[in-house]
DNA sequence: CGGCCTTAGTTTTTT
DNA sequence: ACTAAGGCCG
């Protein structure tokens, strides 16, 4: 057999990790240093030379975009379409056991899956039914709170509560909140995974079933295993199978989530006999850019040790713009982008990076006035949209009554007559009798409890659900999905929606019916599943999209949480300040410091080409101007690394890296604050220095004529 | 029931 | 400063 595509354009060390023998490996894989293809790889090897069953191989990745990539990119290797093998999602491989073992996990068949706006809503009706007020007990909190203890494989009654007050209480409203689950045939997120762990623990005849089957279990991105999934990845290999895990740990940057950087820090402990590898030739960056990120990361502690390098180009310096404010920020990043594209780059070369969401209006801003077209990640998704949500969540009554959550979502939706009164009362007798609010419905209109007005209303909701069940029953699901938007009457309600967006809500409800017809075959690995259940399964595992047009040829903008595995020519990271980057709320304990450490190293290392940095001098931050601190991560960065740009010859703070300031680089033999003779305008006083060779830029303040921005090649200026 | 006003919070995100 | 969400009133 001919083995040669799958060792071909590999280094050493990757071809180390590619055709190393079975048996526990860590491969430590830096930025850039080719991890999807040594993972790739080694499953084609695994299929080949090792002639292992597609059966036995378990990949697991944490987005459905890496699982995706990985199950093309063995495809177009192997030439065949990858089935049978596991390629997934931690989460999208619970959901499919749990779906086949439903019964040995106890749960209702036809459970559907809580996003985190449902799980918010349903902790906010148990805190109403524990009578706990929402303002002592926010519901995000207890949520926040819940996951946490499920992302560590806690259960309310292992938690030790002994004296502490609000932990109590917190347990309480987890002890109720699993409950409420239970009796709605609901799962989280987070219980996807626990479920799945307790199931393969505590049943020893499916735990011995898939240890023995999946023989080889690949993981991506390890670092970011919380606890939960590392106990899934020892349940499922034992204690001496073949586990293949590709990591980073200097670009673990989870924590705040639940990850353990723990994991991939004592892998060898856990996994006697294990390897390591290194992946340490980075194919991404220039030099500079490598040399800048390995002395960043070297002020961490305690960790596993590597050091990126190329054999490519040096490459130009770091340029570090001390930028007058925030808008003089935008605008420099944005002037820099305009420049790139008219010498021929791309727009979607260009990435501007940040540490938090906020910071992206002002470069929004600067943008649109620039009319450069730009796509912001990280906003609502398809599936979370509310319209959307609206329409799947009569889906989910549809498919199951006692979705409380649903039901209580859509019941005035749109409105017709249900207030608050009626449902705090359809809410007291569900709690009272433990049955679903739709059962409590049933009950309160049988006994006519209600006022005549309240129990029309919510007869009428009760016959339309009944009705669109009836009338969709045995129908295509997107003939189902269709006929629900219309005769819920939402299509109509979202077209009066007065902000100008109705006719977007209802295309998105149009997009919906298609969307469902996808799912009207359903792939193998959902076979058996009834449509509806893997099309509701779908919309929470895969929320879709954020913002639509990923075609078109514009600008990135997202923060650097967003930005980790992606790689781009031209990277700006903005808002280097103390208390911004590092946050505040992370730069007093050591751990989060580092990790926010790691978060500047995932930045600079998903430069290609070319790098900025910028701080800015004064920034308006929650309507207070206030006037950061360079960020320490700046001076962590070795000054021959780096370049200083000012726009401003009025900067007045202290330079972030002490020592003689190397002036914006400039062969134009100008001289900041010197003064120049221009023939039309006059004379006048540099105030700026900016870039180099032909695209030098000088800012002049002439007398007549004022400030100007002139490029140093054609304005012909001679010194005074 | 829906519109308006007050109030509180304001890191990062996937599933 | 801005936003989102809850409370209150018509």
């Amino acid at each position: 057999m001919d083995i040669t595509p799958i060792l071909e354009h590999l280094n050493d060390a990757q071809r180390a990790a590619v055709t190393a023998p079975p048996g526990p490996l860590r491969v430590l894989a830096g930025a850039g240093s080719g991890k999807t293809r040594v993972l790739v790889q080694r499953i084609a090897w695994l299929l080949t030379v090792e002639q292992a069953n597609p059966w036995s191989i378990l990949a697991v990745t944490f987005t459905n975009k890496a699982a995706a990539e990985m199950r093309a990119r063995i495809e177009q290797l192997l030439e065949f379409r990858a089935s049978g093998l596991w390629i997934g999602t931690f989460h999208g491989i619970a959901h499919r056991l749990l779906r086949y073992h439903w019964r040995e996990a106890r749960l209702s068949q036809h459970f559907q899956i809580l996003d985190a706006d449902d799980q918010v809503r349903l902790v906010r009706r148990v805190l109403r039914g524990l009578e706990l007020d929402e303002k002592t007990w926010a519901p995000k909190q207890a949520v926040w709170r819940i996951n946490a203890w499920k992302d560590d494989g806690l259960r309310a009654a292992h938690i030790d509560d002994r004296d502490d007050p609000l932990l109590r209480t917190h347990v309480r409203i987890y002890a109720a909140y699993e409950a409420a689950c239970e009796r709605n045939g609901v799962v989280d997120f987070g219980e996807l995974l626990l479920r799945t762990v307790e199931l393969l623990r505590d049943d020893a005849t499916l735990g011995e079933h898939y240890r023995a089957r999946f023989r080889h279990v690949l993981v991506d991105e390890f670092q970011d295993t919380n606890q939960v999934q590392y106990a899934f990845l020892k349940l499922i290999t034992g204690q001496r199978g073949d586990v293949f895990v590709v990591g980073d740990d200097d670009q673990a940057i989870y924590g705040w989530r639940g990850a353990r950087i723990e994991n991939i820090q004592r892998f060898e402990q856990d996994f006697p006999g294990a390897l390591t590898l290194r992946l340490e030739q980075n194919y991404r960056s220039t030099a500079v850019i490598l040399d800048a990120a390995n002395a960043l990361i070297a002020h961490n502690r305690g960790r596993l040790g590597k050091r990126l390098w190329t054999d490519g180009s040096r490459g130009e310096p770091i340029d570090v713009y001390a930028a007058y404010n925030d808008y003089d920020e935008a605008r420099f990043v944005v002037e820099r982008i305009q420049r790139w594209v008219e010498e021929g780059g791309r727009r979607a070369e260009c990435a501007v990076l940040y540490r938090s969401n906020a910071q992206s209006r002002v470069f929004e801003e600067s943008l649109i006035a620039a009319a450069l077209p730009y796509r912001v990640y990280g906003g609502l998704r398809f599936f979370e949209r509310a319209e959307i949500k609206d329409a799947l969540a009569y889906l989910r009554l549809l498919a199951n009554r006692d979705d409380d959550a649903s039901f209580e979502r859509v019941v005035n939706t749109p409105t017709r007559g249900i207030g608050e009164r009626t449902l705090d009362e359809l809410r007291g007798v569900a709690r009272e009798r433990s049955v679903a609010l739709w059962q409590a419905a049933e009950r309160l209109l049988a006994e006519r409890r209600l006022a005549a007005r309240a129990a029309n209303a919510l007869a009428a909701f009760l016959a339309l659900v009944e009705r669109l069940a009836r009338d969709t029953a045995e129908r295509p699901l997107s003939a189902v999905t269709a006929h629900v938007i219309e005769h819920a009457g939402l299509l109509a309600h979202v077209r009066k929606d007065k902000d100008g967006k109705g006719e977007d809500r209802a295309e998105n409800l149009e997009e919906l019916v298609n969307a469902a017809r996808a799912f009207e075959t359903l792939p193998e690995e959902l076979e058996g599943m009834r449509p509806l259940d893997a099309f509701l399964a779908h919309a929470a595992l895969e929320a879709g999209e954020g913002q639509a047009e990923a075609w078109e040829d514009c600008v990135q903008l997202m923060s650097l949480h967003s930005a980790k595995g992606l790689e781009f020519p031209q990277v700006f990271i903005a808002g280097f300040e103390e208390d911004l980057f590092p946050h505040y709320l992370s730069s007093q304990d050591p751990e989060k410091l580092e990790e926010e450490r790691r978060l500047a190293y995932v930045g600079l290392t998903r430069a290609q080409r070319h790098l900025t940095l910028s701080f800015a001098e004064r920034r308006r931050l929650h309507g207070q101007e206030i006037y950061p601190r360079p960020s320490r991560f700046l001076r962590e960065i070795p000054a021959e690394l780096t370049r200083d740009v000012r726009a401003r010859a009025t900067v007045s703070r202290p330079l972030y890296n002490p020592g003689p300031l190397v002036q914006a680089e400039s062969d134009t033999g100008l001289q900041l604050g010197g003064r120049v003779r221009h023939p039309s305008f006059g004379e006048g006083v540099v105030l700026a220095l900016e870039g180099a060779g032909a695209h030098a830029r000088v800012q002049v303040n002439f007398k007549a004529a004022g400030a100007k921005w002139l490029v140093a090649a054609y304005a012909k200026l001679e010194k005074v």
